[in-house]
DNA sequence: TTGTACGCGTTATCAG
DNA sequence: CTGATAACGCGTACAA
C-alpha cells in the first residue's frame, strides 16, 4: 500500500461523486446563467463535495479555454529596490488586482533580447514590464508579434514613439535639473556630480547628471564629474581627490546612499558640512533623517498607483502605445 | 478593414503552413525521439515558418497536458526587503532556475488563510513560501492536500513538525544572542531594545528581544524594551524618557534603520556614543558606514543559495517536510 | 441537465 | 521510412 502524491482535485472528481455530469459542476460552481435552473438540491450536493475536496479551479485551464490573459509580468532590474520602487510596486500590484490582472516578479532573470523574450512569451502574459536593460528592439517586436504589451522601464519614450513600444519611466534628467537648481540656488556656482559605475545604475546616474549640467548651463556654473562605487572606499578616494584639485562648493551624490556614503567620507576628512560643502543626495529615503548633518535629497513623488495602472490596462485592452512618467522630483532642504 | 490584434502563433498555424500534422511539428520543435526519422527537409521548413512566425510554446498548454509543476511562489512579507534580502532572493531565484523551477513573487497579497491558499492553489505551483502571516493550518492543509508544498517563513519549526509543513526562518533569537553577548562582553549591564510596533516586525522584533534576554540571564543583566515606531519622532520620544529614566549602557537597536535613527536622536541629545551608551544594529547594511561614529551591527551570513534550492526541490519531489534556517548572525564591532 | 467540441501541445498508435 | 490520427489534461459553454 504505497500513499500516491496527493493530486489536486479536478472538476471530474467532483463530478463523479456528485453523480452529474463536469457541465453541471461547473455551471454550479461559477453560477453560471446557464445552470440557473438547477435544483437546489443538486447545487448544495455540488458544492459540499467540492469543498470537501478542496477543490480550486485550475486557472491555466481556464485561460487556456477562454483565451483571457490576466498576467502581468514585471521584470526587475538587477538591484535592490529601495523604498520608493519598493511602495510603489505594492500599490500598483494591489491596483492591477482590483482591475482584474496578477502582477508577478520575475528576478534575476539571466537572458536578454530575444531570449529573454522568448522565455516571457512562454507564460502568455497580457503585458510585460522590463528594464530596458532586458530589451532588444527584436525581443520587443517578438512580443508585440504575440498580442503582448511591453513597458520598458527607462527606455527613451521619444525613441519609442510609433514603435509599439510603450514606457514607464523615471524621468531622471528632471531629478538633476530640480538638485542642480537647489544647489545653484544656494550661490553655489563650483559644483560637483557622482556617477556610479554599475551598469544598471549608471544610466540612471548619467541621466541625473545630463539634468545638473543643463542646471549648471542656465547661470554658467562648472560642473566636475566623478565615477563611484558603492563603498566607502570609492567615497573616500573621491573626496582625497578633492583634497588635490580643491573642494567644490556643492555636490550632488546621485542618491541618498552614494550621498551618505561621501558625507561620512568628507566628515572623515574634517571638512565642514554645509559650511564648506554643500551636498545633496535624492529619493528622500528614512536615512536622509538617521545622518548627521541630515542630508538635503530630492524627493520624488509618484502619481498615485492606481492611475498608472488604469492606463497600463487600457493599453493592454486598446492595444496602445502609452508613455507614462509617473514621478516627479521636488527639492528638500535639510542641514546639508 | 479591421486590424486585428495580433494573437501569439500556435502550432496549428504552423502546421497548416507546412503542410503538416501537428504532431509532426511538436515532434520537429522538440527534437523527440519518435521524430527522430523525419526528413532534414521537412524539419528545416518546420523549423522556418515557426521562427518565421516567432511561435513561442505555450507553457500553460504544455504543463497542462505534461501534468508538471514548475512554478515555485514567493509570497511576500509586505515590508521592503533589505539587501540582505533581496541578495538570497537572487541567488535563490537562479539556483531553483538552473533545477527546473520558476520562482515568481508575488506581492501585495490582501488576503491570509484558506482564502489567500485559494488563490495560490488556482496556480498550481509545486510549492508556496510565504510569511507565517499568511498562513493558517486550514490554508496549509488545502495546499498539502492539493500536492502544493508549503514553507512559512517565520513559522515555528518546533509547531510545525509533522504537519506537512516546512519552514524557511531567520533565527531572530539568535541575532538577538549574539547582539546582546557582544553588549555584554564590552561589560554594559543596563541594556535596552528596541521593538518595532509594525505587525510584520514586531514578530521578529520580540524573536530578537528573546535572544538579548536570554544573553542577559546569563551574567545576570537587566533588559529594557521600548517599542519604536520607524521615525525620527519616535526615536527621539525614547531618547527623551531615558533621559528621565537614565540612560541605558548599551542599546540594541532592532536593526540597523532603527538604530541609526536612535543614533541620531542621541547625537542631537548630546550623548556621547559610544562613550555613556553602546549601540547596536542588525543586518550589517552599507548604513552602518555611512553613520558617524560607525554603526556596530549583526551580519547575519546566510547559506549558500544554491544549496536552500537543492532542498527545496527535494523537499518539492519527494514530497517531504524540511526545516531550513539558512542564515547564523556574526556581531560585527565598529565605533559604536 | 447532459454530451461534446474546443483551447494548445504531447505522445502513443497506426497506416501508406 | 514518413507522417497522420487521436486521446488526453482541465475547464467552459453551446446545442440538444
Amino acid at each position: 500500500m504505497t500513499s500516491i502524491r496527493p493530486r489536486p482535485a479536478t472538476i471530474t472528481d467532483i463530478a463523479r461523486q456528485a453523480g452529474v455530469s463536469t457541465a453541471t459542476v461547473s455551471y454550479v460552481l461559477n453560477d453560471a446563467p446557464a445552470g440557473a435552473r438547477i435544483p437546489e438540491e443538486t447545487r448544495a450536493r455540488v458544492r459540499a463535495i467540492a469543498d470537501e475536496l478542496g477543490y480550486v479551479p485550475h486557472a491555466n485551464a481556464r485561460s487556456l479555454r477562454t483565451g483571457s490573459r490576466d498576467l502581468v509580468l514585471y521584470v526587475h532590474f538587477d538591484v535592490v529596490h529601495g523604498p520608493l520602487a519598493t511602495g510603489f510596486l505594492y500599490g500598483f500590484t494591489r491596483a492591477l488586482r482590483d482591475l482584474g490582472y496578477t502582477l508577478m516578479q520575475y528576478g534575476a532573470e539571466r537572458h536578454r533580447g530575444v531570449k529573454a523574450a522568448r522565455s516571457w512569451a512562454a507564460l502568455r502574459p497580457a503585458a510585460v514590464i522590463a528594464g530596458d536593460d532586458r530589451l532588444t528592439p527584436a525581443g520587443v517586436a517578438l512580443l508585440l508579434k504575440a498580442g503582448i504589451r511591453v513597458f520598458g522601464m527607462g527606455s527613451d519614450p521619444a525613441a519609442a514613439k510609433g514603435t509599439g513600444l510603450s514606457t514607464l519611466i523615471m524621468d531622471h534628467r528632471a531629478i538633476g535639473l530640480a538638485a542642480g537648481r537647489d544647489l545653484l540656488e544656494r550661490g553655489y556656482r563650483d559644483l560637483a556630480v557622482v556617477v556610479p559605475v554599475d551598469p544598471p545604475l549608471r544610466v540612471m546616474g548619467e541621466g541625473r547628471l545630463e539634468g545638473v549640467r543643463e542646471a549648471a548651463a542656465e547661470v554658467g556654473a562648472s560642473v566636475r564629474v566623478h565615477e563611484m562605487e558603492y563603498s566607502p572606499g570609492s567615497a573616500a578616494g573621491i573626496v582625497a581627490a578633492w583634497g588635490e584639485e580643491g573642494l567644490p562648493e556643492g555636490v550632488f551624490g546621485y542618491n541618498d546612499e552614494f550621498a551618505g556614503l561621501l558625507l561620512g567620507a568628507l566628515l572623515d576628512a574634517g571638512v565642514d558640512v554645509p559650511g564648506r560643502v554643500g551636498l545633496m543626495g535624492a529619493d528622500d529615503v528614512m536615512l536622509c533623517r538617521m545622518l548627521r548633518p541630515t542630508l538635503s535629497s530630492v524627493r520624488v513623488e509618484s502619481e498615485s498607483p492606481e492611475e498608472i495602472a488604469r492606463r497600463v490596462v487600457a493599453s493592454i485592452t486598446e492595444g496602445t502605445e502609452v508613455h507614462l512618467s509617473p514621478w516627479s522630483p521636488v527639492p528638500v532642504r535639510r542641514q546639508t
